[in-house]
DNA sequence: GTGAAAGCGCTAACAC
DNA sequence: GTGTTAGCGCTTTCAC
């Protein structure tokens, strides 16, 4: 058992809101703060948060809740949350629903429990067309992937833009049998497809498009079988990192070379994407950016509940490398 | 404000104590449990965590004290240690301390105040020999780094006995002049160290260590450097995928062939060093292993304090690769 | 400037 | 089975 702020009280032979307000900074004698803070170095003291949260009835705690941790993206961005969180003086606690929205829905519900101030969220296009989200007792920020007519703030990339932004380069550099691979779980992967079946359109091109499971190994599975097509395509767009290493795999498995087989390219500018061989064209995201730029959303709501809904919305920037030389 | 256990209790016409036992699956009559589920339904009521946990004295939280969650190593640890944490019914909290021994002892501080249940650490070389590890009132497992005689839970990789296998094997395969980068900060890198040293010995060879700082911009410029020695290596040896990258970025901006003018190697099995052209031959840890490892540990400790401290120790895994083919 | 006391939401004796 | 009540550690009136 720790020393409480009773232990502390007695020990320093003054009363337990003597040591409170010495702990607050209240106004408090010089004599009395002096005994008080030796008693509280004498008992080994620490305040229990527990009991100041219930007191207080806030919990200085945020929720950060992504599909998988291990998924760089999100990395990046828990990373940027977490220093802007801690700066603030807030905890967070971090949730991977690896795309589940059961689970999505059984961490809101901690959430509640918890209490938290708010919450920072990459939903499943399932949860985020969920009209409650506005609902849950706290403010909800979602990042990376949002509803076209969101209820509550977000921050996301301009997916269809991005993703013509590659078609165009594609284009430019001589292809025109273009594929696609895009997520089926989130609204990102739809609009980055929404932005790739434009482009193309606008092209005169007819590319194809294939949805799968938002992991490396279904994007290697789907690039193999794929590429045993006859009527193959000479260029692959992936809609995220997971499915641009999945696609990468399976190109070096089949043996083809990149670009003059096949060209590739995608999203998420991960470190590896560059020291690749040949170096992989990507869409870089502003990561640390969109992590700060969600905390800061949050701290706005928090300040003024009514304030209409903002969606932030950054623009990708595409980094043009040998995995989609000129043709 | 939420909804509390006495307004559920005064929606349903009973005693804030029968609310609990519902909550609680104690003895209740099925009419009352009813009327009591039905109470909560309409009221909303969602149990507070911070009144449960001042009450009953233990927070079920553990905290995941690391250097920077963006190091792959550790992404997959936490994602390990969160799945077995959120199994268990514990929330986990996450730090990242960027290497820092005083970020360390703030969070170290943090995790009293939380009156958390335990903490995985990886620590700095400065806190791993801190004595007290001990005395914080709750249990500490290290992961990834801790002293020789650690007077606390441990579970690392053999460190000494990998860096050996990359040694041994880039002789085997016909290097001579091996040089290695070792992070300076950590245990690991110490270890590492030496079991480079002592296989360059056992093979009548001498080679050169430099220690520095563990990311990749540092290792970039150290590898650099070192390349435009006339008297550079025909080989280098990386001791975590920081340094890897770091390293190979600088090999590919120097132009230099490998693993022709050069073998590259090091540790951690990250996913791009397999599809890196050519590809990279590392150590490759048992992340997940390690992840669940720990949570084990921990939880055997909380069943026994008294127990004696067991240090679980992992062999390193080498995957040949062709960034050090045959000479 | 200081102390006594109430109460945040909850559970666990303890009565009946 | 059910209700009453004390108290976890803390902050904040409210008196003095």
């Amino acid at each position: 058992m720790s020393a409480s702020i009773k232990d502390v009280a007695r020990e320093a032979g003054v009363s337990v809101a003597t040591v409170s307000r010495v702990l607050g900074n209240g106004p408090v004698s010089d004599a009395l703060r002096l005994r008080v803070n030796k008693a509280i170095e004498v008992t080994g003291y620490r305040p229990n948060l527990s009991a100041r949260r219930l007191r207080s009835q806030h919990s200085q705690t945020i929720g950060l809740i992504v599909s998988d941790i291990r998924n760089t993206f999100f990395t990046s961005v828990s990373r940027a949350v977490e220093d802007a969180a801690y700066q603030a003086g807030l905890r967070v606690i971090l949730c991977n629903t690896d795309e589940n929205p059961d689970r999505e829905a059984m961490y809101l519900r901690l959430m509640q429990e918890e209490r938290v101030t708010g919450v920072i969220f990459a939903p499943t296009r399932e949860t985020a067309l969920r009209r409650d989200l506005d609902t849950l007792g706290f403010p909800v920020v979602l990042i990376d992937r949002a509803g076209p007519q969101s209820t509550v703030d977000a921050v996301v990339l301009d997916n269809a833009e991005a993703a013509a932004q590659l078609v165009d380069h594609l284009v430019q550099q001589g292809y025109r049998r273009i594929g696609g691979l895009f997520g089926n779980t989130s609204t990102t992967g739809r609009e980055r497809h929404e932005g790739f079946v434009a482009a193309m359109q606008r092209h005169g091109l007819k590319g194809e498009a294939r949805f799968i499971a938002p992991t490396a190994q279904a994007a290697t599975e789907a690039t193999e079988a794929w590429l045993a097509d006859p009527d193959k395509p000479d260029a692959l767009v992936a809609s995220n990192g997971q499915l641009l290493l999945g696609a990468l795999r399976a190109v070096r498995e089949s043996g083809l070379a990149l670009p003059d087989d096949l060209a590739l390219c995608g999203f998420d500018n991960e470190s590896w994407t560059e020291v690749a061989f040949p170096a992989l064209t990507v869409i870089e995201q502003p990561v640390l950016e969109i992590g700060r730029s969600a905390m800061a959303l949050l701290m706005d709501r928090l300040a003024d509940a009514s304030r209409t809904p903002r969606k932030v919305v950054y623009p990708g920037l595409l980094r043009e490398r040998g995995s989609t030389a000129k043709k």
